[in-house]
DNA sequence: GACAAAAATGAGTGATTACTCACTTCACAA
DNA sequence: TTGTGAAGTGAGTAATCACTCATTTTTGTC
């Protein structure tokens, strides 16, 4: 088995434990209270408004209209409670990057950054606004919680990282993208560029008014100028 | 008095204010008993570790090694030792975007975006390097906290982005940047290049063997290749 | 070394916390 | 209609919380 072949056969492993992963998150909460359904919207307005540690678990059942004990009786804990509701975001949030079909785009004969770029961040601004308040408390939590980034960090560092460094390396060779940097370089620069944006839309001003075409656009061109090779 | 003589009132104005709140910041703790010194250190670790809401008092004295009750001769709550720590690191975060020899630089005959960009990062690396824990209590406490950010919103947004979009609207007209983005997107892709540099490098991978003086220079590379204008 | 002021102490306080459990209500199949 | 398991309840519990205060210890001055 040469390495290309041991590579396939761990990424097809590493797709399959996602795709599983993603089914539980993906139907969103199979077969669930209306009462449970209610705790869950509580504690992701009130767990985003204060903080996990400063949200109170009476508070919370205040707001959904349940007793407290309601809420024991569907988690053991409020770490739990909490895990429930990042943990499956986390999932949803890296796994475009793990599934097989996001990079196709990269492995076509005449592949092409910018509309990779394009893609990646028309999707994931997308998804941004869609789970805002639940993205708040994973970017507020996950620092504590080792148990959150764990299961993916392997994955990204070991599978995703990997590919795409093979994929800017074959651009710079074949001069589109700038080879005096190192592709780990050209790699940061990317995703601190993409992240900025959605960070700085949907985060930071999220109430400027935005031209979301436009400001993506110029996203992009500025990365592919500030990255460009030779023959770029 | 026309509109260039009323800025210059009011950039004198917010100099003062700033240069006030720095003294009390720049000699770190004028009159500070051994004991309160430890007290911060220890609330700093701690706040940094867990979290301000998670943190107790009662463990910040244990790791300090005095009792409960000291905590609070110096700081009537809780709350009030988190601003003593995080307040001041803010004034000294923004001091050097409002203080008036900071945009020299860019006000002489020849101006230079690059060297700009050089030394306001690698003055705030520096700085960041320094501050570490407390900056990650900062970024954590803030969204929670309007009055960690309230007093310097106006500055910031009145004063020292007017100066700097004036600056970069120079250069676009100059040709030295490129005039087909608003300067307001200028501003956005520098600032989030440099910040998010910053944050890569001593927060989500610190432990990483950096380059820094190479990192720092791809960085200011890749942003003057993306922002430049036809004279540039 | 005597004095006064400041600093430090730690047992104590009421409030709040996450969580439990004996019990009631509900949904639904037989 | 009735039986049954799941869902929901809310008063109760021990632990912990931020904070107080009467008292003791330390510090600086003559």
């Amino acid at each position: 088995m040469d390495r290309s072949e041991k590579d396939d056969a761990e990424r097809r492993a590493q797709e399959r434990w996602l795709e599983e992963l993603l089914r539980a998150a993906e139907d969103d909460h199979p077969k669930m209270t209306d009462k449970q359904a209610r705790i869950v919207n509580a504690a992701i307005e009130i767990f985003a408004e204060k903080g996990y540690s400063a949200a109170s678990t009476s508070e919370i059942a205040s707001k959904a209209g349940v007793a407290e004990g309601t809420i024991f009786r569907h988690y053991k804990t409020k770490k739990e409670l909490l895990f429930s509701i990042v943990s499956p975001l986390v999932a949803k949030l890296v796994a475009p990057l793990v599934l097989k079909d996001f990079f196709k785009v990269l492995e076509t004969p005449y592949p092409n950054y910018e509309s990779f770029l394009r893609a990646v961040i028309r999707n994931r601004s997308e998804f941004v606004r869609k789970h805002l308040p639940a993205l708040r408390i994973m970017l507020q939590e996950i620092p504590f919680h080792p148990e959150l980034r764990e299961p993916y960090k392997d994955v990204v560092v070991e599978g995703v990282l990997p590919r795409i460094r093979r994929t800017v390396e074959r651009f710079q060779a074949e001069g589109a993208l700038r080879a005096d940097f190192p592709s780990d370089a050209v790699i940061r620069l990317t995703v601190t560029s993409a992240i900025g944006f959605l960070f700085v839309r949907h985060i930071l001003m999220p109430d400027y008014p935005w031209d979301e075409e436009a400001e993506t656009e110029r996203t992009i061109d500025f990365l592919m100028h500030g990255l460009a090779g030779p023959r770029g």
